[in-house]
DNA sequence: GGTGGCGTTGTGATA
DNA sequence: ATATCACAACGCCAC
C-alpha cells in the first residue's frame, strides 16, 4: 500500500522553491512562481532549504541560532499556506542534483545571490539542470533595485560614490511588493508531506551544546522581523527625524532599528522596508539620504551594486576598486582584537558586545575596524571581515567587504588621516563610560576619569577598583598616540605607490596600441 | 584634460 | 555648549 503510494508520488513531477537568503513568505516572487507553477501544471510543490551539516564550523553560533529560528518560523508560516519547509541536510551542489531525479523536478525557483560561494554552487547545479531539461527561475529580490540595471545605467562601470549611486537609482523604477494570498491545494502536497525527515533541526541536532549559548537578544524569523519593522514604522516622527550620525554607538540598548539581521537573512524584504519608509515619509518633512533611514537602505544597495560589478570584491588582490596596502601580520594582536582584550576599554567593550549579542552599532563598527586596520594594528581588513562574518547576525557578503574597505580607506573613503581615537570617540556619547562598564565588567569600579584609559590610573586607584592593569585587565597592546601616526605615514606611502602605478597604466596601454 | 568642489559620521585646540 | 581651525592634503566627478 505504502509502496504503491510512493510510486504514484514519484510519477508526479515536482516544483522546488529553494529558500536561501529569502527566509520569508511576503514579497517573495520566486516562491509565488513555484506555487503557481505547481498548481497550474498539477505538479507537487517542495519549498526546500539546504542545510550544510558543516555549517557550525562556518557560521558563528549566534548567527546559526538566528538561522534556525528563521527556518522554524518559515516552516510555521508555510504550513499556514498548506505547505511546509523541507530541510535537506547536505551540500547543495550534491543534494539538489540527487533530488532532481528522486522528485522528478521540472521547475526550480530561487532568489538571485551574488556571494561567490553561492554563485559557484549555482553553476554546478545549473549545468545538471540544463542536461535534465529543468527550468530554473532566478528572481532579483534581495535588493530594492536590480543591481545590474544600475550598472547598465552607468555604462557598465561601478558607481564609486554614494551620490552617484543615488542619482542612477533615482531613475530606476521600484517594483511593488508581492503577496501570496491563496491557500495551496492539497493536490500540490507530496505523500511524504508529514515526514519528520525534513523537519527543521534544533541547535542540539546540529551538535551545538545549548548550555554554551548566551541569552537570545534578537530572535530570528519573518514574524519577529515584521513585528520589529512595524514597531519602528509606527514611530513616524522618529523615522522622519532619523539621522544616523546622531545615533549612539554606545547606548546600553540599540539606538537604531536592528532590522539588519532580518534583512540580511531575507526575513524582511528590503523592498517592503523601502515602501513602508516611503509611506511614512510621504507628506511629512523628513531627513534625506545619506543620513536618513531610507539613506541606510540605500547604502545597502550601493554596496550590493559595487559587489555585483566588481571581481574579487571581498579580497584585496585582484579587486579593481581596492587600494593595495601592505598590511602586516600579527596573529596575537588579531586575536586580542577579536576577543576584546586590546587593553582599550572602548574597543574591547564593542568587540565583546559583538561576540555576545551579534549586533553592534554602525559607528562602533567604524571604531573597531579603523583600530584593526589603518588606525592601530595595521592588520588587513580581510582578517577583520572574517571575524565579522563569524560574529555578526547581519553578516552580508557585499556590505561586509564594502564597509571594511571603507573603514580601512581601501575604497570609497580616502581620508585616511581621519583616525578614530579609542579614547576620545566613545566619550562623545557616553562620558560616564556606562557602556564600557556593561561589557567590560572587570572595570566597573573604575572612576569615570580613568574608564577610557585605565592604564593612567595610579596603582592604588587600580587596586581600590579591584582590577590591576596587566592582571585583571590587559595592558594596551599598542600605544595609539604613537602608532596611528606611524600608520598614517604607511598609508601615505601606499597611496603614493598606488598613484604611480595608476599613472603608468595609460602609458603602457598607449605603447601596446 | 585640468581643476575645484565635495565626500554619511575625526581629533584636539581654541574661541 | 557650539563653532572653527589646523592637521596634511585623499580620490571621484562634474564642469
Amino acid at each position: 500500500m505504502i509502496k504503491a503510494l510512493h510510486k504514484m508520488a514519484a510519477a508526479v513531477p515536482s516544483v522546488i522553491h529553494w529558500f536561501r537568503l529569502d527566509l520569508r513568505i511576503h514579497d517573495n516572487l520566486a516562491l509565488r512562481n513555484a506555487i503557481n507553477e505547481a498548481e497550474n501544471r498539477k505538479y507537487l510543490l517542495r519549498p526546500i532549504y539546504v542545510l550544510d551539516p558543516d555549517i557550525k564550523n562556518k557560521v558563528g553560533v549566534n548567527r546559526l541560532r538566528f538561522l534556525i529560528q528563521s527556518l522554524q518560523d518559515l516552516d510555521i508560516n508555510l504550513r499556514k499556506l498548506n505547505t511546509r519547509l523541507y530541510v535537506i541536510r547536505g551540500k547543495a551542489d550534491e543534494k539538489i542534483p540527487e533530488l532532481f531525479d528522486e522528485w522528478q523536478v521540472k521547475y526550480l525557483t530561487q532568489q538571485l545571490d551574488i556571494d561567490p560561494e553561492y554563485v559557484e554552487k549555482d553553476c554546478v547545479i545549473e549545468k545538471v539542470a540544463e542536461k535534465k531539461d529543468i527550468f530554473i527561475v532566478k528572481r532579483v529580490q534581495h535588493t530594492v533595485y536590480d543591481c545590474n540595471s544600475v550598472l547598465k545605467k552607468n555604462n557598465g562601470s561601478v558607481p564609486l560614490t554614494y551620490q552617484k549611486f543615488l542619482s542612477l537609482a533615482s531613475e530606476l523604477p521600484v517594483k511593488e511588493c508581492i503577496e501570496i494570498k491563496k491557500q495551496i491545494p492539497d493536490s500540490s502536497n507530496p505523500s511524504d508531506f508529514e515526514s519528520h525527515d525534513y523537519d527543521v533541526p534544533s541547535l542540539s541536532d546540529l551538535g551545538i551544546d545549548d548550555s554554551t549559548l548566551v541569552a537570545c537578544k534578537y530572535a530570528g524569523g519573518e514574524t519577529e522581523g515584521l513585528k520589529r519593522l512595524d514597531m519602528y514604522m509606527a514611530r513616524k516622527d522618529w523615522v522622519c527625524k532619523f539621522e544616523k550620525p546622531n545615533s549612539f554607538p554606545n547606548s546600553l540598548e540599540p539606538s537604531t532599528t536592528v532590522l539588519s539581521p532580518y534583512i540580511s537573512h531575507g526575513c524582511v524584504s528590503s523592498k517592503l522596508f523601502y515602501h513602508k519608509l516611503k509611506e511614512v515619509e510621504n507628506g511629512r518633512k523628513h531627513t534625506e539620504p545619506p543620513v536618513s533611514l531610507m539613506g541606510q537602505l540605500m547604502w545597502r544597495e550601493f554596496y550590493y551594486t559595487a559587489g555585483t560589478g566588481t571581481e574579487n570584491f571581498d579580497k584585496m588582490k585582484g579587486n579593481s576598486v581596492c587600494t593595495q596596502i601592505p598590511w602586516g601580520k600579527n596573529d596575537e594582536h588579531l586575536k586580542a582584537w577579536a576577543e576584546g582584550r586590546t587593553g582599550y576599554p572602548f574597543v574591547d567593550a564593542i568587540m565583546r558586545q559583538l561576540k555576545q549579542e551579534g549586533w553592534i552599532h554602525h559607528l562602533a563598527r567604524h571604531m573597531v575596524a579603523c583600530f584593526l586596520t589603518r588606525g592601530d594594528l595595521w592588520i588587513s581588513w580581510e582578517q577583520g571581515a572574517k571575524v565579522f562574518e563569524d560574529y555578526l547576525l547581519d553578516y552580508d557578503w557585499s556590505l561586509n567587504a564594502g564597509n571594511w574597505m571603507w573603514l580601512s580607506a581601501s575604497a570609497f573613503f580616502y581620508k585616511y588621516f581621519r583616525v578614530y581615537s579609542p579614547v576620545a570617540f566613545g566619550k562623545k556619547t557616553d562620558k560616564e563610560g556606562l557602556y564600557i562598564k556593561k561589557y567590560v565588567p572587570e572595570l566597573n569600579k573604575y572612576p569615570v576619569a580613568f574608564i577610557y584609559e585605565p592604564w593612567k590610573a595610579p596603582k592604588e586607584v587600580q587596586q581600590r577598583a579591584g582590577c590591576v592593569i596587566g592582571v585583571g585587565y590587559p595592558k594596551r597592546i599598542v600605544d595609539h598616540d604613537k602608532i596611528h601616526k606611524e600608520n598614517m605615514q604607511k598609508m601615505a606611502a601606499a597611496y603614493k605607490a598606488n598613484k604611480e602605478k595608476k599613472a603608468q597604466r595609460p602609458l603602457k596601454r598607449k605603447r601596446s596600441d
